[in-house]
DNA sequence: GTTGTTGGCCAACACTCGTTGACAAGCGTA
DNA sequence: TACGCTTGTCAACGAGTGTTGGCCAACAAC
């Protein structure tokens, strides 16, 4: 019986660097293998511990997947940026923040296959997104809809570009995909809504 | 030893009302459960046969895949359709034909874990995508990009709504995302490209 | 009616998985 | 020194997997 679940303040313990390790390890593969094909044996290989070790410090696969996937967009803030700039910002941003590690790679990965991982994802979207477009969009009730509207263009580019790979996405520049998708994202966020008749 | 793997005109055999009973059974499955949740055996218990029977008619689980896969996006000519109406009448074929049957939903969970889906979905994209798209396009060496700028667009939207079920994207109607996307995709498809420096 | 082929089920194989419990070494404290 | 907690390894469990081969009944051809 072990009580630690709320505390964020605890002393630093000696294996903090494996579970570090086991943290980054698991990251790496659910970000290439999904939630199946991640195996905790083969999570422990890559940490270079034993199997056990991430269920006493994760409780189970689940419990290392939640842990694994605490996310932090970084999103910018766009109070600093011209209204008509936002798209091209938030496009840049996805972006980069996509290829800097693989947390985001694992998120959609385990998102499709794992109820967990679909869940993690709303969570993620309510929390860090949905508060940014409420803030440039006209009425922030349309809020969700609208940041709705702007991930299934990011995570849609996203998913052909850095999950299937498909080629003509693969070859695509930054500055040619933000020139793109940009304007799309900037008519999300700010462009009167249609008519719906 | 068989040999029966070209021949599409071969004369009706006793077994083909199970064959076809399984492959439903495996696409509900594939789409439901993503690859490697989705077991012989229980696609075997969904057709009332033995798992026995999977293996002696698909040969094995990725050749299952292979014929559960076998994909016609019906997509529709736009030959009669005016020119600036093509996107409205993409997406709105798209929403349709994802609600029609399991099969897209397959196409993306296996698609996402496996790389036996992302390159089926490639053979989906360029042999009955690209092709259409270059019959709309300004200049046809352009369309494998706009065509995957229309997969960005459509494939996020699906992957929110259908997969991973984002409530806003989920609750939206079918006129609403119409009259969202239907723009985008137009611009994919017909504007001139954007200038990259 | 006999024979060969097809459709189907059953039992088992070798394997991998998540998970558990016992046990040894290292450390801090009294 | 002796104790207790932490970190770690090892071996095993029960369950589920894809896959295989043997066997039996129904049908087709002669």
């Amino acid at each position: 019986m072990e009580r630690e679940p709320a505390g964020a303040d605890e002393k630093p313990r000696r294996s903090d660097v494996t579970r570090a390790a086991i943290l980054e390890a698991a990251r790496d593969r659910f970000a290439v293998d999904g939630y199946d094909r991640a195996t905790i044996r083969a999570v422990a290989r890559d940490a270079r511990i034993d199997p056990s070790m991430v269920m006493r410090y994760y409780g189970s696969k689940e419990g290392l997947f939640a842990a694994a996937s605490a996310i932090d967009l970084g999103l910018p803030s766009l109070a600093d940026t011209p209204r008509e700039e936002a798209g091209a910002r938030l496009v840049r941003h996805f972006l980069h923040r996509w290829e800097e590690d693989g947390t985001l790679n694992a998120l959609v990965r385990v998102g499709v296959t794992h109820p967990a991982g679909a869940d993690r994802i709303y969570t993620v979207f309510r929390e860090q997104l949905t508060p940014l477009v409420a803030a440039v969009c006209p009425d922030p009730a349309e809020a969700p809809t609208r940041a709705a509207l702007l991930v299934s263009q990011v995570l849609g580019m996203a998913l052909n570009r850095y999950v299937l790979k498909l080629p003509p996405a693969v070859e695509m520049g930054h500055d040619e995909i933000v020139a793109w998708l940009a304007p799309t994202v900037q008519r999300y966020l700010t462009a009167a809504g249609p008519r719906v008749g």
